[in-house]
DNA sequence: CGTGTAAGGAATTCTGACACG
DNA sequence: CGTGTAAGGAATTCTGACACG
């Protein structure tokens, strides 16, 4: 049933995936110079890893300096921007979760690729399928196998 | 609605998100030799930037990687676990569809942090939330708002 | 305030070779 | 086959300073 082994899934965990400022800054489209200056005003956080001489970033905070870039587009002052992303950044957290929870099955639905979410919490004889078709991503309830 | 920025998702996007490759070893928890001999070998790749000196990987290696590491780790040869891992990690490249396309709206559900992933295909006066209570990620259906 | 750059040292990565088995 | 290591050069990152505005 569950194809996708745990330690995979447990890869886009909380503070698995750890990132350099340069592939940070690429990513995000944001120079390393901001990104320090960000961090040495206290709006972005590295992680201390034991022996760490070069600072890491979490996922997270990849989705913290992509928002605050954003906003700052949109003419807030770096402050600003930073507490808009502040709010808006927990999402990662709950993406990250239901990542590891839920993206167990990789199976088929109709000859299509498809992702098996796992039963609905009201009705547990239906699951929730995410079915890729033609490049759109379309959810589908499909009745339970046992 | 939609309260995350087309930015912030597509940094998820199939080729965007690039690591390095100590970075890679250290998450996967794979020696920077053995990711070396396996790209040497043809089961890794990694991508290529105009100005590539060092090498960078895609979420999608990282899957590989992990996967084949979990194929040796119960005893099969390099090449048999590069092969089952080959079969197996095209699911990432799902993972991150859905996650583009699917991972719009961070909302409230009776209190607790949920993210709409929208509505059903089938039935488009309901979306499917996922919820997050007790430390437990659940799946609902809910009126759609309009 | 917010960002960039030049500067020198420190840590990282690259490649091809060689060891071991 | 599959992995590790020593080796030297190349590219990356770090910090604190200074420029500009």
């Amino acid at each position: 049933m569950n194809n996708l082994p745990k330690e995979v899934r447990g890869l886009f965990g909380k503070h698995r995936l750890q990132l350099g400022i340069g592939d940070l800054a690429r990513v995000a489209g944001v120079s390393q110079s901001k990104i320090r200056y960000w961090e040495q005003k206290g709006y972005v956080h590295s992680i201390k890893n034991d022996e760490g001489q070069n600072h890491k970033y979490s996922l997270k905070m990849l989705g913290k300096i992509s928002l605050i870039k954003h906003f700052m587009d949109e003419g807030f002052t770096l402050q600003a921007a930073a507490e808009k992303a502040e709010q808006r950044h927990e999402l990662m957290d709950v993406v990250q979760k239901i990542m590891v929870d839920r993206f167990i099955e990789l199976t088929q639905c109709d000859g299509h690729q498809a992702i098996n979410l796992g039963p609905l919490d009201d009705d547990p004889q239906h699951c929730v399928f995410a079915v890729i078709e033609n490049d759109q991503t379309k959810l589908r309830l499909v009745p339970t196998k046992n």
